[in-house]
DNA sequence: TGCATGTCGTTCGAATTCGAACTACACCGG
DNA sequence: CCGGTGTAGTTCGAATTCGAACGACATGCA
């Protein structure tokens, strides 16, 4: 138990750091940022609404509400999808690489800084290791 | 990088499943079960608003709302701080204490199933160290 | 004592989140 | 082709969060 309260403590600190240094950097909040990163990562830097939803671990209407904010500051854009009428693909705008461009070091920065530098190669490993196995535990008892 | 998508990751899944379950369970929900852990493990029971808001990784007027919530719902009660006017005391009323015993289990249960069963005994070890660890960097380093 | 600075908790408005209800479309068995 | 069931994304209202501004009190120094 004594593992878990340090995790959410954790948790919430880093948050709360990577908030306020998003905020000073320019405009992007930590979701913002998120969701750019999984963009970027997707093929053709694109991806259907369900499928980030589920990624980015948020509602289908919380992603409904984000991708319309970054769509007005046109760092993402909204494609219908060829196979399926009904879905709608989040594409990565070339305004939103700049923004994450621009926004990655300080993001780096801050993750290094707090958890990475504060911890030895080993505990790295064995965190990944062991986070990624809760992980996957978690997402395939899904709802189930 | 891998380490911080997977923390993120599994932070916000488990989230989701405590809320999910605490929700089923009774009217609780996470941030104020969270709170009433705290008061808890208090001595006395009761503890400052400024020190708990910090405890729970919130901000003050974040903390004003969820004492008042849980104050209309008689399960925390304010006081008046003796050795300083400006001071308020949470403290944890009988009821508190019945809706935390009731909550307790299934959160156990949630905890349990999803996170501790997942690792063996030295990988849980380790992680409680290295989240404490990285924790402790954290705190120290509070806004400053 | 009197003033300057800082802290404590609250209030306020704005932004973000969620779940439920809804519409449009896909898919399957007849 | 056609109804029945399920999924995709959005809309809506309610709840929660934050930061900034505020009034009340504490603390240090002259």
């Amino acid at each position: 138990m004594r593992a878990w309260v340090a995790f959410l403590d954790t948790s919430n600190l880093l948050l709360q750091r990577i908030n306020q240094q998003l905020r000073e950097d320019g405009g992007l909040t930590q979701p913002q940022y998120e969701l750019l990163t999984r963009l970027a990562e997707a093929p053709d830097q694109r991806m259907r609404m369900a499928e980030l939803a589920l990624a980015l671990v948020t509602s289908r209407s919380g992603l409904t509400y984000q991708v319309s904010q970054l769509e007005k500051a046109g760092l993402v854009r909204r494609e219908a999808c060829a196979s399926d009428d009904r879905g709608i693909l989040a594409v990565l705008t070339a305004d939103g690489q700049q923004a994450l461009l621009k926004a990655a070091p300080g993001h780096l920065r801050v993750v290094r800084e707090n958890l990475i530098d504060q911890l030895d190669r080993d505990q790295l490993v064995t965190l990944a290791d062991t986070l990624g196995r809760a992980r996957a535990h978690l997402r395939s008892t899904g709802n189930g």
